[in-house]
DNA sequence: GGTAACAATGCAGTATCATCATGATATGAC
DNA sequence: GTCATATCATGATGATACTGCATTGTTACC
């Protein structure tokens, strides 16, 4: 591959994101350390943040991972009292996972910091350019997420012939 | 913060980048499914693909991790294929890791698909707003980097603060 | 009422990623 | 030559994140 003194803008653009990417999971880590918050169980949180309370069934679901990891991530957060337990009203197989209340405050402060870090990374960029950064963030996200889909489908149907066979 | 019925843009922005992220995660982690190739490893290769033919220490230091864990991955890589263990011409002790001719092939067709998937993305922005957009990449990527150290060193100096205590 | 499906979990297992302690060997300064 | 230091390897350990299978209690269907 030639690189001119000039960088391609096509590597450039998809370089800096893979730089952003990084450097998140980098702060992520680091403002995590000391707590038995993880990436894994983070995300739990956010879903439940965001769904409301779930049986755990609903969240194997919706995270994609099989209910007996659910159980496991949901023990961690439980000691750590960021999450409870509590009975199915009507279904007594089923447990609900909520949010402890002290979760629910830090659960904000997640979202303010989130806030402001978002502020903060806009005002680096110039004015003129933030509708246009916005709108390409958004598109560039739209197609990224077409692509993941259609790779995943092609994935199962490789999965269906392999079964098939 | 108020919430008109459109979005605020510095929640999308942010937004929009972590789903990108994540986006990128679980691409990664289908196409190096069956491969012995792993984030961790991934980033070695990359590292020796950037830099060259390194010591095992000197990829400890770059990648900042522990001696003892590059011995894992190199291994790991090793047995893979991807890398060669050659003695240090000129210091015995040491070991020169470099990218089997192999991988170098690889590597090259990563690369290649990396242009295409930048390509593929930027060619869903609007030709419009490519510049800005790229300018504001390139700032948010700055001001987040400058973020993340001003982050780690404080957080080492907090640590010298409590070892000196 | 009997049976099949379902929710959660105990148990067992795999893989990754990381640490520290220890030891073998090589280097280089004195 | 000797001794501190550097490089790497091994072994032991631990946390995390997954999986599958078998079990227990529950519910739903016929």
């Amino acid at each position: 591959m030639q690189y001119h003194h000039d960088m391609t803008p096509e590597i450039t653009v998809l370089d800096r994101l893979l730089e952003v990417s990084e450097l998140f999971q980098k702060d992520m880590a680091r403002a995590f350390a000391g707590t038995p918050l993880t990436p894994s169980r983070t995300r739990l949180l956010w879903e439940l943040a965001a769904s409301g309370p779930s049986t755990q069934h609903a969240l194997a679901t919706r995270l994609e991972v099989s209910p007996r990891n659910i159980t496991g991530l949901v023990d961690a957060l439980e000691a750590g009292g960021y999450v409870t337990r509590s009975p199915h009203p009507s279904d007594r197989r089923a447990i609900i996972v909520s949010l402890a209340a002290s979760a629910q405050a830090f659960m904000r402060d997640m979202q303010r910091d989130h806030a402001e870090l978002s502020a903060e990374l806009l005002g680096a960029v110039a004015p003129a350019d933030r509708a246009a950064l916005l709108r390409g963030v958004e598109a560039i996200a739209g197609r990224l997420r077409e692509l993941v889909e259609a790779e995943e489908q092609r994935g199962e149907a490789a999965e269906a012939r392999a079964v098939g066979e």
